[in-house]
RNA sequence: GCGCCAGUAGCUCAGUUGGAUAGAGCAACUGCCUUCUAAGCAGUAGGUCGGGGGUUCGAGUCCCUCCUGGCGUGCCA
């Protein structure tokens, strides 16, 4: 349905243009003097310059026109030029019952919709995730859900770091530990053992010592570098044992990636571009894009246009061996052949930024994806602590996810006993909820790009602009509306305070924040227009007595105003990747 | 050196295509719970929007310049 905005804008442009000047000058906005209207129009400042007239003129034409409107209850010509609107609130009260009933709140999804890839994973096996995993689950996770709600169809691809050097790493360690183990006998024919002989536990010991090992030690990192190749060149023990870390790596990975309410539709990594890669490079030597620079096989890049510098990107090292961008270009191939999609969206830390102009050109140059197909690279910033130093524990190291998790989960649960409304299995249900909407709100708040601070003592807090804010503001809402009955079918009706009116405005802006946070892929949009409307829920809320309301029909208009709240609320929270408690 | 990003209240951050008096949260101080959940609401205090020029009726926002910080910059991922 038509955006309030418009309806609006349509009005005054009409009137602008009855008034004998350019209808474009009638655009309207939301007000920021809320003290003096809803919406205003600054179009009399702009067309004083063309009319050659005083804008306060050009604004008493208009505003004279517009009186008659049955939009408006109020409308003020205020110097030195600006139109200030008031809505007639059975106008806004129609309105926003055309909301209550429509789909998806009335918002268009986009015409032009299609497939998408979302790339927001990129944990390697063998290595537990970290908080440094945490904004790209948390944010390509909404990014999905938001694509999704405008009707495309989302396609989250983890890519797992399952190849390469660091696969080298846990073999050669492998090996120096129990070189006894029939996966280094190369005289071995197999069958190979069905049960891998390590833990999840043991990778995660054994990666960091071997990638430590290899930066001291020359020989070490040759041997790494060996194992590495022959994987490659499928060696049947060294495949064997790459299946095992695959199994035992997958299994917890999907685990954790549960915890956090995070879910992929893809779980293919890095290996499985491998095959892409020689037809790939055929390709590229047929176009006559792959040529030698320096020893290496690169694509150059650069464009007339540019004013920057850009390399060329690497496809082939001096060695022959091939690396990250090769791979990035095969997935992308492969993606496309897949799933042929409209859109590839990268959540990847910002700092990988010029990586992906190079991968993105050359991509294009070699015809890998379809002109329409659009690549995407959304950086995000880095998590700092305190010190605005990238995070670490207080021992100095990489917090695990889990650890953070647990910690805040621990917080949570104290709260929600002390609280005492919850008991016996629920406190651990609500407990997650909270604690879920804690971790994730404090990170999607902020636009991806930016850098934060990650302070553990403000996501304790969950006074002010928190999830646990938002939760808590849907929670005293479901509170009323299951003492009520059944409401989902009352009609909104006109608002007669302050506090509803204001709550009503907010409602009407939902399309506005959905289709900016689409746009540009900026969940942190929905989380400043929840926590606005939740504001002025709560007022309403504060102002209102709604149970104790004599007047059945004055009572219905409250009820049906708090049930479209929460089910705005509600929506909103879900393509956050989090969901509200009964209770807290 | 070059490129990108940032600098707004004590702290962490908003601020849409330039518009009226620059907004929140936290921290500080003051009120409001025998009444639908006080994880709430209301209020007080706190700012040369990094500095300097410019563009115009009007600049936190656009242009130039300088300062400070972060990141990136051909064979790691």
């Amino acid at each position: 349905m038509e955006k309030i905005l418009n309806l609006i804008s349509a009005q005054v442009c009409a009137a602008f243009e009855a008034a004998g000047y350019e209808a474009s000058y009638g655009r309207v906005t939301v007000s920021n003097r809320p003290d003096l209207c809803e919406y205003q129009c600054n179009g009399a400042l702009a067309a004083a310059k063309a009319y050659h007239k005083a804008p306060i003129q050009i604004a008493n034409d208009v505003a004279a026109l517009l009186g008659k409107s049955e939009l408006f209850a109020d409308v003020q010509a205020a110097m030195p030029g600006f139109l200030n609107l008031k809505l007639n609130p059975a106008w806004l009260a129609d309105y926003l019952e055309q909301v209550r009933t429509a789909e998806r709140f009335g918002v268009e999804p986009d015409p032009e919709a299609g497939t998408v890839v979302i790339d927001y994973g990129g944990p390697n096996v063998a290595k537990p995730l970290h908080i440094g995993h945490l904004r790209s689950a948390i944010i390509g996770e909404s990014i999905k859900r938001i694509q999704r709600f405008f009707g495309s169809e989302a396609i989250g691809d983890i890519h797992l770091g399952d190849w390469g050097l660091q696969m080298g790493l846990i073999i050669a360690e492998l090996r120096a530990r129990q070189p006894e183990l029939c996966y280094f006998d190369e005289s071995f024919s197999g069958p190979y053992p069905a049960e891998a002989p390590f833990t999840i536990s043991d990778l995660e010991e054994i990666y960091p010592a071997a990638s430590a090992k290899s930066k001291v030690d020359e020989a070490y990192a040759a041997e790494a570098h060996d194992a590495t190749y022959r994987l490659q060149q499928g060696q049947p023990g060294y495949r064997a044992l790459w299946d095992h870390i695959m199994a035992v790596s997958v299994a917890d990975l999907k685990k954790n990636y549960a915890k956090l309410g995070v879910s992929f539709e893809s779980w293919l990594g890095e290996s499985d571009a491998q095959p892409y890669i020689p037809p790939m490079l055929q390709k590229m030597t047929d176009m006559g894009i792959l040529v030698e620079s320096e020893g290496a096989r690169v694509i150059e890049v650069q464009r007339p246009e540019d004013t920057k510098e850009v390399p060329p990107c690497i496809i082939m090292k001096r060695d022959g061996a091939t690396l990250y961008a090769t791979t990035d270009l095969a997935t992308i191939w492969q993606r496309s052949q897949t799933w042929d999609p409209k859109k590839i969206l990268y959540v990847v830390d910002k700092r990988q930024s010029l990586h992906f102009e190079q991968v993105f050109r050359a991509a294009r140059k070699a015809e890998l994806v379809g002109e329409g197909t659009q690549l995407r690279h959304i950086g995000f910033g880095t998590m700092n602590g305190k010190d605005g130093k990238p995070f670490k524990t207080r021992a100095g190291g990489v917090m695990r996810l889990e650890t953070l998790i647990g910690e805040i989960t621990d917080f949570v649960r104290a709260k929600v006993r002390e609280n005492n409304l919850v008991s016996g299995e629920d406190v651990e249900n609500v407990t997650a909820k909270i604690a879920m909407a804690a971790l994730k709100y404090g990170d999607l708040m902020n636009a991806p790009t930016k850098d934060y601070i990650f302070d553990m003592d403000r996501f304790a807090a969950f006074e002010g602009n928190t999830g646990p804010y938002i939760l808590y503001t849907i929670v005293r809402i479901k509170s009323i509306l299951a003492r009520y009955g059944a409401w989902e079918a009352l009609p909104v009706r006109a608002p007669e305070s302050r506090e509803a009116k204001d709550l009503m405005l907010a409602l009407t802006r939902l399309p506005d924040a959905l289709e900016l946070s689409y746009r540009d892929c900026a969940p942190n949009v929905i989380c400043a227009y929840i926590y606005e409307l939740a504001g002025f829920a709560n007022k309403f809320y504060h102002e209102t007595r709604i149970l104790a309301e004599e007047d059945p029909e004055k009572q219905k208009g409250y009820i049906a105003l708090i049930g479209l709240t929460k089910r705005v609320l509600e929506a909103c929270i879900d393509l956050l990747g989090f969901e509200a408690p009964e209770k807290m």
